[in-house]
DNA sequence: GTGAAAGCGCTAACAA
DNA sequence: TTGTTAGCGCTTTCAC
């Protein structure tokens, strides 16, 4: 068996509670005292039972990140950022993935709430209804999501869509198509919240070209839409989607950017890696990784101290291929489709 | 504080024994019995503490799963194998990043072993010594590596390798390249072995282009060496190193695979979406996940059953579009190179 | 500043 | 089949 406090204790000539808070409150320790448990210590290789000190505790040192879809390039990112941050507070980080599934998150929430501090949810899909429910079970932060008044770190969309819709607007387009995603996803809804205030701003058509699945597949499901509607430019759900859709047109025969400009969202790495590279709106990821970490640790050590609980971070679009519509604005969508079948 | 034993004991009228049984061997309890505790410990929504029963049983329920880089679309893909196989066994999965550092790899099984009843090791670095401490802390189960009678899941790197030279050199290609990723990767080392023997059975010669990042940007600088070369045909570490080394070629005006086929490995998503799509050799990574979590629970319930210990997974070559004839084999690179410039 | 004792929630002997 | 007892490794009163 491994070696427990007892064990040091003896070797230090002390009793376990001295040991104990040597470790734990070494200023309360004589500082002889204590440099002697901490050597011995050390020399036996002693790592405190966790689960042992969790019991009386009543914390455990970890922390459980939910989350969708691991297949989706954002979400490594924001846990990378999450990881680094925890493991620098000695948290280790439980991480599950739900695989796009709605119903799995409160079942995941309840079945980590017992053995974590607090949990992260990012981007769920879940009813607030179930949020609330969340909430009351564990310290939860959200990302990308807001709910009430539970701790929570979203981007800007509403400038983010700003951004996109003026850019857009001022490369002439007049009608600009929305790919939107799950229609369980906030995001997606704060997506197109912002869409519709940006083109009435800037006196742009918004078409909804429905909801799909926030992934490659998605936008390559999502192309048959946006050849029969008449936009000149779309805005997918994210990046996958957007790239999904790049594929599709591709072998249709629609030239990107010159038929039809195509923004994504996220700024996973793949948007400028492919050809042409994909205009998207930024969003800082493993910040808002480490961000909703330092927020859950606020929680669990000073629940009443003078923070702030509601994180809006900045989004950015990052121009790369797009053109105005001038140079098919011509070309009727249909013809389009029709060169395409050639 | 949370619903203990206790109260469902109480609230059933029997002793927490009992309760526990009724949980954990419920055969071995009066069936009239264990419906009453059940319904209660339902009712009362009673979760057991598993920090509490790990403590005297020794078993944690969880699992440790350590990678270089979830960055890098492999890791996730084997990430969520094992983890929709860890949650069908009731348990949970603690992911640890190490950024691509060896040197973080035994620190973070050290913080780990305790909390967990084994560790997958997925593309460890470290070196066999560490390695094999590590497996003296813990179970151990490595994913891409072997080492000694260390339970392991790998893939057929020699196979997977002589498909791809078999499939040049039919094509006509007679230099190949290899983009080495980093000196401490296991894969890295079999697939050169592979290599070599391919080569030499089908008397190809083989260059050894130097060791790079697993990354795009491992890629896009080993794009230098590929050019003063004289391969027509480059065979990359993964993926995204030859999506890096596709990029940067583009830029140089290298056509691919006009001017110089390219073959990457691990069938990351993105490999299919870019433009040309990538020729590659296809991993099974969520099976690879899967088989990994099966071995270690194995391991973990049945140590000294007739397990097979050493697993070796099929590889698959895919041909895409960036091979093609060696049909500029008379070209030399320098001259590619120029024209690059021109 | 340090030790003795109690107990966190649970399971595993041992009795009954 | 069920209850009683003890104790997993640790922290935390409460004495001293």
């Amino acid at each position: 068996m491994a070696v427990t406090i007892r064990d040091v204790a003896k070797a230090a000539g002390v009793s376990p509670s001295t040991v104990s808070r040597a470790l734990s409150t070494p200023d309360i320790v004589d500082a002889a005292t204590r440099e002697r448990v901490l050597r011995v210590a050390d020399h036996l290789g002693y790592q405190p039972n966790r689960a042992a000190r969790g019991l009386i505790t009543g914390r455990t040192g970890n922390i459980g990140l939910i989350l969708p879809d691991l297949a989706n390039p954002f979400f490594p990112s924001v846990v990378k950022g999450i990881q680094s941050q925890a493991h620098e507070s000695d948290y280790q980080v439980f991480v599950a993935d739900t695989d796009e599934d709605p119903y799995a998150e409160l079942g995941l929430v309840r079945s980590l709430a017992k053995q974590v501090d607090g949990i992260i949810l990012c981007s769920p899909r879940m009813k607030s209804s179930e949020l609330r429910e969340a909430a009351g079970l564990t310290p939860v932060v959200l990302v990308n999501r807001k709910a009430g008044s539970i701790p929570s770190v979203s981007v800007d969309n509403a400038d983010g869509m700003r951004q996109v819709v003026e850019h857009l607007a001022g490369l002439g387009h007049r009608q600009i198509g929305f790919i939107a995603g799950p229609r369980s996803s906030w995001s997606t809804k704060e997506r197109l919240r912002g869409l519709v205030t940006a083109c009435d701003a800037s006196n742009v058509e918004l078409v909804e070209l429905g909801n799909f699945a926030p992934t490659f597949e998605g936008g390559a499901e999502a192309a048959e839409g946006v050849l029969i509607s008449r936009v000149t430019a779309v805005v997918a759900y994210n990046d996958l989607v957007a790239l999904g859709l790049l594929n599709t047109m591709r072998q249709r025969g629609v030239d990107v950017p010159g038929d039809l400009s195509v923004v994504g969202i996220d700024n996973i790495q793949m948007s400028r890696v492919v050809h042409p590279a994909l205009t998207t709106v930024s969003i800082p990821k493993e910040r808002a990784g480490r961000r909703s970490v330092d927020l859950l640790i606020q929680l669990l050590t000073d629940p009443s101290g003078p923070t702030k609980f509601i994180h809006e971070l900045p989004t950015e679009l990052l121009v790369r291929q797009t053109t105005g519509p001038a140079a098919h604005q011509k070309q009727h969508p249909s013809a389009r489709r029709q060169s395409a079948h050639q």
